[in-house]
DNA sequence: ATAGCTGAATTGTGATCACAAATCCCATGC
DNA sequence: GCATGGGATTTGTGATCACAATTCAGCTAT
């Protein structure tokens, strides 16, 4: 109706988002963070709706998040998040046990204090998150202390991968966070930050390995 | 590999596809076996008209296939096939030696006798595409060699995963073989059938590891 | 010859519409 | 009480259109 909004003015230059990539990445946030539940329906109308566009780039984005399995689509086309069996789930936290301690390797030859630095503030943010027993920021915070070390492995199509893999666990973690009431934080990451600030690579994988496998192992139905 | 449409009618019947679907199977093919150059350009109302629909479903498939890697966006939305750098090349490479000696060993422990006997038919496809210098039928078989033995390990996730990485090779691995003239079919090709056969778990990881890495070590542009 | 420019053609984007299928709701009947 | 049937509503699909941006061809000026 009204697209008329080119505002080269201000300084802090955003680059121009499609329509189609504000619905994508919202809808992908909302997903990966846990903010919906499993099975959780959706309407194409109603999402163009919630980000005031119409439902072409509303569809475009949920084909785009259902071929990365983030969104499931019934055969009448129906859009829901996945209802993951426990099969998948295992399969899924199985690939993480393969990925992870691949990328933390790769990202360990050139780490540096700065990146180690950074990793406790997030994990720090991690156990606030849990104390406010806030299960989005629980999520977010600990993706970000994960993805923050693997964005130093210099391997996009590697992270890429994992976190296709993590979107399709997006409202699973959450189920699995309000389920069990989790009162401590992930008492792994110490254990990845000290084998980060020895250099010891099998350390590392062992602590990544043991971390993904230990908070999806609870999800067992 | 996605809808499940359960159709308990006639075996034959095919699932009514919708316009989306179509060009989707049809691109995606293209694109996986090689019938592409990579930098190959596209066009919306092209592929409509190729597949005789309006650019809606084709823009819905460009879309999934650009989140999958499989084509490229320019920054104006313009459809290429992805032309790879030699550190995406051997990282891909890298991905494809982690994730297929595990669905292997995951194969393995299920396989019988009427795999091999397939995979052995499959595999003399493969050897006559060689000398019939036939490159997409070549890239066909080779990538139903190895699908065949994973498709046993019963893991759907990783499997799809797999051809993720399979799919944004595909263009690439059109260029390789048309660069060095193959002669010979896969050597380690055999060597798979043998571990297989023999039920040795370690030597089917080496064997697929050293296949996957080999053909793609030539790559260096 | 070559670089630069201008107008035409091409191309992707997003909105809207008609339509059919699926879903939902509620009254009816057992 | 519970299943059932039918009509209204919701929903996804695919086509088409207007529009802006990009791209390309051909011409001019240096």
């Amino acid at each position: 109706m009204q697209k008329s909004v080119l505002r080269p003015s201000v300084p802090s230059e955003t680059a121009p988002l499609s329509a189609h990539d504000r619905v994508y990445r919202g809808l992908r946030q909302q997903i990966m963070h846990g903010e919906l539940p499993p099975g959780h329906a959706l309407t194409l109308r109603g999402i163009g709706k919630s980000f005031g566009v119409s439902m072409t780039p509303a569809r475009e984005s949920v084909r785009r998040l259902s071929a990365e399995g983030a969104l499931t689509l019934s055969a009448s086309g129906r859009v829901t998040t996945p209802e993951l069996s426990n099969e998948r789930i295992e399969e899924l936290a199985s690939i993480r046990a393969l990925l992870e301690p691949e990328l933390g390797s790769r990202a360990l030859r050139r780490a540096h204090l700065a990146l180690i630095d950074r990793m406790e503030v997030i994990n720090d943010a991690n156990a606030r998150a849990v104390n406010r027993r806030d299960p989005v920021e629980y999520i977010r915070t600990n993706l970000e202390f994960h993805r923050t070390l693997y964005l130093r492995a210099q391997s996009p199509a590697m992270l890429g991968l994992l976190e296709t893999v993590w979107l399709q666990l997006g409202p699973t973690m959450r189920a699995l966070y309000t389920r069990l009431q989790r009162t401590t934080a992930p008492p792994h990451h110490r254990m990845i930050l000290e084998a980060l600030r020895a250099g010891d690579d099998a350390a590392l994988r062992l602590a990544l390995r043991t971390d993904v496998t230990q908070g999806l192992r609870h999800l067992q139905a």
